[in-house]
DNA sequence: TATGAATGAGTGTTCATTCAT
DNA sequence: TATGAATGAACACTCATTCAT
C-alpha cells in the first residue's frame, strides 16, 4: 500500500523532470514557465511543490538526473574498454550519441546551462564539474601511460576536446540539425588524434569511431 | 549648441549599451531587468526609450556594437598581416584580449548568447554568423594557397578554432580568471597548429602567439 | 465540496463584470482601469487574469452578460404579445425599465458603447446589431400585417424609434435622472404612434402607447 | 512684425486644433495621443503647452472651435428662413450637410463626446447643451406661432429630431457611409412633418428637405 | 496527498507633462 | 517663441508561490 503510492510519487518526480527537460530545452530556462512544465508532466502547480522546493531546485536536478542516465550507460561500456584513447572516444562519441536520442537534455546542457551563468549555481556547477573532470582524468591516463606525450597538459587537451564537442552539439541544434551529430564528432576526434596519442603509434588505417566501436564487440 | 545637445545623446546611448552589457553579462539575458540597466545607466526606464524602441532592440544592439569596435581593431591588424596562419592566430588572439579588456562582453556574447536559443533573434544570429565565417574564411585562405593540408574541410577545423576560444573563454570567466586568457589562447593555437598548416612546413620553434605579434610590429 | 468552490468562482465572475459595469458606466470605458474595477469587485488586480483573459474579453462580455439578463426578461413577456405595435411599446419600454433598474448598464451601453468606435470590437458590434435587428424585426412585422402602412422604410422607423431611445436615455443619465424615464417612453412611443400603425386602425384598450394615442384624440 | 508673428501663432492654434478633431474622430478621444495630434500638426510636443494648458483644453476647444464654424454658416441661412419647419429642416440637414463634408468631427461629436461621459466636462457640456436648445428654440416657436400643435411639448418633440438626427449620423459613421447621409436626413424628417407641424395645414406635395432648399434660393 | 483559487511583487511599455536651452 | 530631452506615474499583464480545503 504505501508502497504503491511512493512508486506513483517517484513516478511523479522522474514525469516532471522529464518535462522540465523538454520546456527548458525547447524554450530556453529563464522563458520557461512552471505552468508550463506543470502542464506537460500532467500536474498541478501546486503538487510541484510537493516534490520541489523551488523552480531553483528543479533547474538544480534536471542536470543531476539526466547526468545519473548518462554515467549509467557510458560507464558500462567504458569498464570494457582500458586504452585511454578508445575510452576518449567512447566517452565523446558516447555524449553525442546521447544527445541524438535526447536533443532536449542537449538543449538544456550544451546551450542553456553549461557555457551560461546559470552554472554559477553549485549544485548546477558540480555537474558541469564533474563531467569536465572526467575528460581531464581519462587525459591524464593517456598521458602517464605514453611513452612520450605532446600535448602534455590535459587541461589544455580537454579545452580541445570538449571545446569541439561543444561547439558541433550547438551548431547541431542551432542549425536544425543537418546531419549526423555522432559521424561529425568522430572526424572531430580523426583531426584531435595525433595531438592526444603519441606520433610514434600509427593507427592501422582505422577511423577512432570505427575503432572504438570494434573493440567494444 | 545643437552639436553639445547631439553629443551628450549620444553619450547616453552609449551609456545604456555599456550598461546593458554589464547588466546581461551579470544576471544573464532574460534574468536582466530594463529597471536594472536603466539604473546602472543613470537613466530613467522612460528615457530608455527615447533611444531603444524595445528591449529587444538593445539586446540586438549589443552586440552589434560590440562586434562594431572589435572589427574596427582586428581589421586595423589584420591589414598588415598576410600569412593565413598568422592571420588566424591574430584574429583569435585578438578576440582574446579584447575580452581580456571588456570582460562584460564576453560573457554576453560567449555565455549568454552565442550557444544559447537567443541566437534564433535574427539580428543577433546575424552577428554571430558572421564572426563564424570569418574564422572559416580565414582557414579557407589557407587551404587553399597550403601544399599539402591535412584538416581540409575548414569547418571541421573552425569547429576545433571556435571550440577551443569559446572554452577557453568560458572556463575563464566561470572560474574566476586564474591566469592570463591569452597565454591560454597562444598554447591552444601551438597545439591546434599542425592540424591547420601543412606539417612538411616546420615552424623554427616558435609559438604562434609570438610570430604574430612579431609580424604586427 | 467541488459544487461549492464552483458557485464561489461563478460569484466572483459575477462580481467583476457587475464592477466593471459600474466602472466602466461612471468613467467611460478607455478611462477604466483594471486597478480600479478590480478594487471595486474586492478582488485582486491578478486573480481577475483567472475569470478572463483581458480586458478586451471584459469589455466584450460586459454587453452580453446584460443582454441575456435583458432577453431573458423581455422575452417571456413578449410570448404572451401578439400585436407588432404592442410587442414594439413592449420591447421599447423594457428596456428603459431595465435601466431605471440598472441605471449603470444603461451608462455603458447608450453612452460608452453604442454610439462609439467601441462598437468597432467585433463581439460589441454583435450585441449592438442584434439589439437594433430585434427592433427593426418586429416594425417589418407590423409592415407586413398592416394594411396600410406610412412609413414603409422598417429602417427609417427603426431611426426614429432607436434615436429617440437613446436620446431619452442619455439625457436621463447625463441630467441627473430628473423623472420617470419609461414615462418619457410612453410619451415618445405615443407620438410615434401614428407613424408606425396605419391610422384608420383603432386600438381596442389600454397599453400605454394606446392610452397616449386615445389623448391624441 | 508682431502682427506677423501673432498671424502665426493663431493659424498655429488652428493647426492644432484641426489635427485635434482629425485624430480625436479617428481613434476616439481616449485612444489619441497628445504625441499624435502634434505630430499631425507639425508642432512639439511642447509646442503644444504654448497653445492649451491641458489636453482637456483641448478637448475642450474642439467642439467650440467646430460650433463656431457650423453655427456661422447655418446662420447666414437661418437669416433667409422665417416659418418654423423650414428652419428646422435647414438646421437638421445644414447639420448632416456640415458632417458629410468634416465626417472627422461628426465622429468626435456623435460617437464620442455627445452621448458620453465626456459630456460632464463643464465646458464641452455647454456646448451641447447650447446645440440642442438650439433645436427646442426653433420647435417652441413652432408651437407658439401654430393654429393647433400637436406634440405640444417641445422637448418631446426634440428628442424624436435629435434621436433621429444622432442614430442617422452613427451608422452612417459606423457602417462605412453606404449612402448620402443628408438625403435619408430628408426622409427622415418627411416622416417627422406631421408630428411637429398641424395637420391641417396640408404640405402641397413637397418633400421638406426640398422646400427647405428651395425656399433658401 | 493533491489542488483550485488567490495574490504580491515585478515586468515592459506608454504618455502627459516639465524644463533647460 | 520654440523644442529636444527627460521623467513620474500609471497601465495591462505575468508568474512563482501560498493556502484553505
Amino acid at each position: 500500500m504505501l508502497k504503491i503510492a511512493q512508486e506513483r510519487s517517484r513516478e511523479r518526480r522522474r514525469r516532471i523532470l522529464l518535462a522540465a527537460t523538454k520546456v527548458f530545452g525547447e524554450k530556453g530556462v529563464h522563458a520557461a514557465t512552471l505552468t508550463e512544465i506543470c502542464a506537460a508532466a500532467g500536474v498541478s502547480r501546486s503538487t510541484f511543490y510537493d516534490y520541489f522546493t523551488d523552480k531553483t531546485a528543479l533547474l538544480a536536478a534536471v542536470p543531476r538526473a539526466n547526468f545519473e542516465e548518462f554515467y549509467a550507460e557510458i560507464d558500462a561500456i567504458l569498464e570494457t574498454i582500458a586504452e585511454p584513447w578508445d575510452r576518449l572516444c567512447a566517452f565523446y562519441l558516447g555524449t553525442l550519441r546521447y544527445i541524438e536520442r535526447n536533443p532536449a537534455w542537449g538543449r538544456v546542457f550544451f546551450l542553456e546551462i553549461w557555457p551560461s551563468v546559470l552554472a554559477s549555481e553549485r549544485e548546477v556547477r558540480d555537474a558541469v564539474d564533474l563531467y569536465a573532470r572526467r575528460i581531464v582524468g581519462i587525459l591524464r591516463q593517456g598521458i602517464a601511460c605514453g611513452k612520450r606525450s605532446r600535448g602534455g597538459d590535459p587541461y589544455l587537451l580537454a579545452t580541445l576536446v570538449l571545446g569541439s564537442m561543444t561547439h558541433l552539439v550547438a551548431t547541431w541544434l542551432l542549425y536544425g540539425r543537418p546531419r549526423d551529430l555522432s559521424a561529425q564528432g568522430a572526424k572531430a576526434l580523426a583531426l584531435l588524434r595525433p595531438l592526444v596519442v603519441p606520433a610514434a603509434e600509427p593507427p592501422p588505417g582505422a577511423v577512432p569511431g570505427r575503432r572504438a566501436k570494434a573493440r567494444r564487440r
